[in-house]
DNA sequence: TTAGGGTTAG
């Protein structure tokens, strides 16, 4: 019988698709020579292989633990952790959480739970957003004794950083009993970096005497995304003269360094990581393809982003997102639409990004009986509730054709309160068009909404000197004064010359030879008015 | 058993 029992075993463990397993699971069932004890032990293997992975079936696994007799905390524990690392499992009730379900179960069943319950469960309330229950599973850690253990701990850290309550987190961390490994430290330091606490999370990483790839990974996206790229570029330099056979970039450190260069528009610096991509032989995969796309797209190369694209072999509905917002954001709208026309019939489902690219690209281009078709599809065909910024999309196309009734009527019908964009929408219409009355009317409304925000005040100014009042325009440039407000950041451009990133402001950068520019651009002027050059403005 | 990646207008 144990013969039996352990070449059944091999075959699980041995088992390369769903089919081989369902096999296997009615052999298990029907076999007259296995004892009950071996058929657990069993079937418990294969609830394992198909809950957790990657050839396994959730839905599989959970008909084969309906059917289990008296099942043991390991089963309890496999269920448990399928559950939470399900992706998209359910909405944000807790009625839905089936992870927290089973443990209510297996404790109704006088099954006590082990330290391997606790870390599952946990992230079960951190990806559901169950703030609550996950404090009281906090609770019931203590209450059973497993505070002391780190994997525990670690996933307390990440649950209170995913709520922004960052100082229990922080809290949880400084006074942790169990001994910090790589894992607390790296949670703390994504804590901090998700809640923008940028510099506390540098402080955190400059003090860590150990680092591994999760560390650099995390520090570099952490700052690619709180909006500080050319350190995070720096940190990718610091890792390359660190690197060892311990830590080297990874594909998600290349995904991390791609999307640093197209907020910088480093061209050349994203060329080299594709190269060094290629060269370091790691396959490119859906999400090095995308970040590549929009890398190449920000930067300005929209046939080097389109190249990528066409090469990539599989493309879900964020790698075909990226390429329409590449055309969208170029002009390219014709294209952009035909390669919506294109994903649709290749079966891949638009998203709500999708529709903020084809929404723009319809704005962009002025093609408003397109954007409609679109609005209305994303609701109707694709059932995607349209968001406030997707009005504000939707009131831009209409303001820059210069159909304000519809612009007003769609605000109007919006089920939540339209915000300042959407209003901003509306305005930019209006000085586009100098539309006086209207403007004004916003425009007022606006100001009182943010009172500090000088693009309001700017806009009006434009809208009335368009229509010949500089009275207005004087009115309002004092009133500007007078309250003291001015462009607290001004606008910047930036270019990158010899893979150095040069930042260009109004007020000037401190690494940009501003005079020599000026001297050129005064020569240039003075060459136009002599008629000695002349310039086609677009 | 716990930690890291790609698409967003205005």
């Amino acid at each position: 019988m144990a013969n039996l029992r352990n070449a059944i075993s091999r075959f699980i463990e041995e088992c390369k698709n769903m089919k081989e397993l369902k096999k296997i699971h009615s052999q298990i069932i029907t076999s007259p020579f296995l004892l009950q004890s071996d058929k657990f032990l069993l079937l418990s293997r294969l609830l394992f292989l198909c809950a957790i992975s990657d050839l396994g079936s959730l839905g599989y696994a959970t008909v084969v633990f309906r059917f289990m007799k008296n099942p043991n905390l390991f089963v309890y524990n496999v269920m448990i952790r399928a559950y939470a690392s399900k992706i998209n499992g359910g909405g944000n009730e807790i009625c839905s959480s089936q992870s927290l379900l089973l443990y209510k179960q297996m404790l109704s069943e006088g099954i006590a739970p082990n330290c391997l319950t606790f870390p599952f469960l946990v992230k079960e309330c951190t990806t559901r957003l169950h703030g609550r229950t996950g404090r009281s599973i906090h609770a019931q850690v203590i209450r059973y004794g497993f505070y002391n253990d780190v994997f525990v701990q670690n996933s307390l850290i990440v649950l209170y950083s995913a709520y922004g309550t960052l100082r229990s987190a922080r809290k949880l961390f400084d006074e942790m009993t169990a001994t910090r490994d790589l894992v607390s430290w790296n949670s703390m330091i994504i804590g901090h970096l998700r809640s923008g606490e940028l510099d506390e999370a540098l402080g955190l990483f400059r003090k860590m005497s150990t680092k591994n790839i999760v560390t650099w990974n995390s520090i570099i996206t952490g700052f690619v995304q709180g909006g500080r790229p050319r350190e995070a570029l720096a940190f990718f330099r610091e890792l390359q003269l660190v690197s060892s056979d311990m830590v080297r970039p990874d594909k998600i450190t290349i995904a991390s360094v791609l999307s640093a260069c197209a907020s910088l528009g480093a061209i050349d610096h994203g060329k080299w990581v594709h190269s060094y991509l290629k060269m370091s032989g790691q396959e490119s995969d859906m999400v090095i393809g995308t970040a590549l796309i929009d890398m190449y797209g920000k930067c300005g190369c929209v046939e080097k982003a389109y190249e990528v694209f066409k090469e990539m072999q599989k493309k879900d509905t964020l790698a075909w997102t990226a390429m329409i917002s590449v055309f969208a954001l170029h002009g390219f709208s014709k294209e952009a639409l035909n390669l919506y026309e294109e994903m649709k019939k290749e079966g891949v489902r638009p998203n709500h990004v999708t529709f903020v690219g084809l929404l723009s690209a319809c704005a962009h281009s002025g093609l408003v009986a397109e954007g409609r078709c679109c609005f209305v599809a994303m609701k109707q065909v694709h059932l995607i509730e349209p968001e406030v910024y997707h009005y504000a999309c939707m009131v831009d196309i209409l303001s820059r054709a210069a159909l304000f009734e519809e612009a007003e009527e769609l605000i109007r019908s919006m089920p939540m309160k339209p915000d300042a964009f959407v209003w901003g929408a509306l305005l930019g219409g209006c000085q586009m068009h100098a539309n006086v009355e209207l403007g004004e009317r916003v425009a007022q409304y606006l100001v009182d909404l943010e009172p500090l925000n000088h693009a309001f005040y700017v806009n009006l100014c434009d809208i009335y000197a368009k229509s010949g009042r500089f009275e207005d325009v004087k009115r309002i440039r004092t009133l500007m004064k007078e309250r003291g407000i001015k462009k607290e950041v001004p606008g910047c451009s930036m270019i990158e010359i010899d893979g150095v990133v040069h930042e260009f402001s109004v007020r000037g950068s401190p690494d940009v030879q501003m005079d020599k520019i000026i001297g050129v651009l005064k020569d240039l002027n003075d060459d136009m008015k002599m008629g000695r050059v002349s310039i086609i403005l677009m």
